[in-house]
DNA sequence: AAATACGCCAACCGCGTGCGC
DNA sequence: AGCGCACGCGGTTGGCGTATT
């Protein structure tokens, strides 16, 4: 028994659109916006789509100012800095890029930048190695040495549960824990006591001290000094840190998330620069 | 020239989550 | 508190164009 259907599937039109329905979309939302509703929409503006459909060309092809075709160098590495940190959300990731959609980041990742990424580097792989995907002396450039014993193997459902992320409308991203241990989570993500829930802290603007400053922040990565501001591409601009993000990391986890190896750890990593860095490792 | 393989990208699908009732 | 609806997201698929055999 699966979950309902969105629309009416067999009275939907389906496949590439149209110019004489995306002139239908664009004048219908150009009048009247979305009106917040997806699902009417496509009735309202005279188009046989799913309201599901009609978001999706809107969001990725027919808004204003998309940008589409080539992606420069710097483009590449705030992708590539953003991938190695956060893994796949795009549209995490597509925020940092203006004019980027998250659709086009993930293609554009999986038909290029990948492999791109991964004829860089000289190939050092042995399958085995990726039981750790870091070796110590390759976090280095990757923030503060972190002793293995800090580093904290969970899996990737329970980081799910374990670090729960949300945009706020001041554009910090917060992750919010249950504030046990990974591995003493328990197994329905019910573990979810907030009394002594931790919670850290991604500023994308950079300019707010006071959410900088406290213990309980955190972030992704390499520190981010807190006189500078701007969105995390500025910072990894001006970082100039493809290279510092470390190269090698992002290899790895390229051919670890591809290898479909269920035993391989597949990503990563949070730490936080104000209280004992922590690694945290899904699989 | 035809057949096949490959690459790319738009679109679809289904799940998780937020929100209103 | 529980339920249902709608949205947003990430993974996957389908189809078209190009390259190779």
């Amino acid at each position: 028994m699966g979950r309902a259907p969105c629309c009416d599937k067999a009275n939907v039109k389906r496949g590439p659109w149209s110019p004489e329905e995306d002139d239908k979309l664009k004048e219908y939302i150009h009048k009247n916006g979305t009106g917040g509703n997806w699902i009417s929409l496509p009735q309202k503006a005279g188009l046989k789509r799913c309201g599901k459909s009609c978001r999706l060309r809107w969001l990725n092809y027919l808004r204003p100012n998309i940008r589409h075709g080539e992606f420069s160098d710097d483009e590449d590495k705030i992708i590539c800095s953003l991938y190695a940190n956060i893994g796949s959300r795009w549209s995490i990731i597509a925020a940092q890029l203006p004019g980027r959609t998250d659709n086009d980041i993930k293609n554009y990742w999986n038909t290029k930048l990948k492999k791109k990424l991964m004829g860089l580097l000289p190939n050092s792989s042995s399958h085995h190695q990726r039981k750790l995907p870091f070796h110590h002396h390759q976090l280095t450039n990757y923030g503060p040495m972190i002793p293995s014993d800090q580093i904290t193997m969970i899996p990737s459902s329970a980081m799910q549960q374990h670090y729960q992320h949300q945009v706020k409308e001041d554009g910090v991203l917060v992750f919010r824990t249950g504030g046990t241990e990974p591995s003493c989570s328990s197994s329905d993500g019910s573990s979810n006591n907030n009394n002594n829930a931790e919670q850290l802290q991604i500023s994308s603007s950079f300019h707010d001290q006071q959410q900088q400053g406290t213990a309980a922040d955190g972030h992704y990565g390499t520190s981010f000094s807190n006189d500078q501001s701007g969105t995390w591409s500025d910072q990894i601009m001006r970082n100039n840190s493809l290279e510092e993000y470390g190269l090698e990391e992002i290899r790895q986890l390229v051919s670890a998330s591809s290898s479909g190896n269920n035993n391989d750890t597949n990503s990563l990593l949070l730490f936080d620069d104000n209280r004992t860095e922590e690694r945290l490792m899904f699989y």
